[in-house]
DNA sequence: CGGAAAAGGTAAAACGTTCTACTGGCGAGG
DNA sequence: CCTCGCCAGTAGAACGTTTTACCTTTTCCG
């Protein structure tokens, strides 16, 4: 329980605090004799920097909070992933915050990075209302969008073209013959649904057909139980020749659903998800879906952000598009 | 980028910074009038504590580090939003390591969180070797094992029950009538890998087999992929009647490649996975599995962590361990 | 009514770093 | 030989909180 500071270590190598500070920040400035000498110091201590007095005093912290929609969701903890790779191999320590979808839970992990005065925040936003994100940037805390496009030339982000991949998914089924389709999805109130949503009706137009032609089904949440019922609905109403759905989860949902009440998929229902999550393939019917790169989504965003921290001179804001990757599978054979 | 401090707070308010610190951390030692005072003039200047500063003169953060194997797997995956959940309702950050099964990143992850001096440590410990937590220990961070039994009357540990998982496992595949069995598991010096084969083979022993009934088949990792590979030696060496994988991840792999090969599951072969994961009831042929609370399993471990740091003097380690939960499905009909 | 204790508040010293300004010493250029 | 500039290192202030010791009123109670 006995912490040992960084003026023991001075003392135990004959050097001022403020060299023993100088060999673990700038280390060059250093002669090698003492460098050395104040390295076996603190090695036979076991002295730990202590990080808050560090963040006081320098101003800023070696970690980044990283707030997402659902961690539960694999695309998300495949963003985590991505992040939490990065940020450690560049020394950041990661704080986790899962919004489930919830402002105030949103609102209240914001608070709480902004206490431990994070260096920066990524954030997958829940809503369309980014003006409290200005409240960050006001205190100094760099934000990176993640899985949003940027809508602002003062801030990065890092994205994937939803409109592109709703259009690329529904020309798919065009493709196989379908010409009554439905898409079920999350609230639209998601950027992601709707944008998605947009592509699949450019789809349809490109085709010449109307945008009757797609059955909206609009649940409150993008998990498999949601699908689940969704399918239920569809399956009372009258089913499509085929289905897309917003998500991979949703997909699941209705396939369990379909295969449940014997229809047969893709035989007498097209279906295709969205993200390709591992266990799309692995599905009773493996699933076709679009691929978003999420790893790398997460990996660059994180380099965005510890550059716009480490070079705030020079760093240029950027909005980065990635394309979603049409992966056809039995579900749409 | 002008951060506000208690002072300008205290000096708004009509008071003194001790007073602003009586407001945020024992409000009712402040008269009502005068917190409400402070409590407008923290709300008009939107003032943010500096955890930083807290923690250095406090001697204790408010954040909780979490360190995980694999946070690819929805089993951790489910832990972690456990912990997160509980933290956040505590007003606690949580810090996020993955482990990625390298002892090194392990290791580089608990200097991190030693460095940010959190409050606590939670961690499934990536092999037996638990002396370096000691050293966490030392510096007065509380440490609980997740998912690991206790094995040490001086820290709290949750955990299920692996061997008699195991054994219930092995039971129910019996009761279905194989003889022969396999075992797809990733490393033995995984303690979770051994403790089930060890149950396995306590069930056979109840039935009267020997332990040849049990082939066991030893991956590098615990993946789908790697499950597929694991299948696909089977196949080449011949089938047992039913296959136990230490994990749903590698059950779903082995599936895949079964059916592939035109395998039918579980006429064939039955199939086993453990963890239950949500994507194991929506697998091709859904699979059973050994469910195991994961989400409880961090909530527990994290309400254990805080009560051990904010009652130090009353607070009794405990040894909790729960039961997993067998779940059948097609994969054993 | 006197004295003790409680209530409400303040001033100032920490906490462990980093950073700024400064000090010697030494080699090079004029 | 003097001075300039650099190198290696030091002293001490500062970062924003919490906490300790202390002060002044007010309240309580015999």
């Amino acid at each position: 329980m006995t912490t040992v500071s960084i003026k023991e270590v001075a003392a135990r190598a004959g050097v001022s605090p403020g060299t023993v500070s100088n060999v673990l920040n700038r280390p060059a400035k250093v002669a090698p004799g003492t460098r050395e000498r104040v390295r076996r110091a603190i090695h036979e201590l076991g002295f730990v920097r202590h990080g808050s007095a560090s963040t006081l005093r320098a101003g800023h912290s070696r970690t980044v909070g990283l707030s997402v929609i659902d961690i539960g969701n694999p695309f998300f903890t495949e963003i985590a992933a991505g992040v939490e790779e990065t940020a450690s191999e560049r020394g950041y320590a990661v704080i986790l915050g899962n919004s489930a979808g919830s402002r105030t839970k949103e609102e209240r992990n914001l608070r709480v990075l902004a206490e431990q005065r994070v260096r920066g925040v990524l954030i997958t936003p829940s809503d369309q209302d980014l003006a409290r994100l200005d409240r960050l940037r006001e205190r100094g805390i760099s934000v990176v969008l993640v899985d949003h496009p940027g809508h602002r030339p003062d801030q990065c982000a890092v994205a994937v073209d939803d409109v592109a991949g709703g259009r690329a998914a529904v020309a798919h089924l065009l493709a196989g013959g379908a010409r009554h389709l439905a898409y079920v999805t999350g609230p639209l109130t998601i950027r992601q649904c709707a944008e998605r949503r947009q592509g699949a009706l450019a789809a349809l137009e490109t085709a010449g057909l109307g945008p009757d032609r797609l059955k909206v089904v609009e649940t409150a949440a993008m998990t498999a139980r949601a699908g689940e019922r969704a399918a239920g609905d569809l399956l009372r109403d009258g089913l499509p020749e085929a289905i897309f759905c917003a998500n991979d989860l949703l997909a699941l949902g209705v396939l369990r659903t379909l295969l449940q009440a014997g229809v047969r998929v893709p035989d007498d229902v097209a279906l295709m998800g969205y993200d390709d999550i591992d266990f799309a393939a692995a599905s009773a019917v493996s699933l076709s879906s679009m691929r978003q790169p999420a790893h790398q989504l997460g990996r660059t965003a994180t380099e965005l952000l510890l550059d716009e921290c480490d070079n705030p001179g020079t760093h240029a804001h950027q909005h980065i598009m990635f394309q979603a990757e049409l992966v056809a599978r039995e579900s749409t054979r």
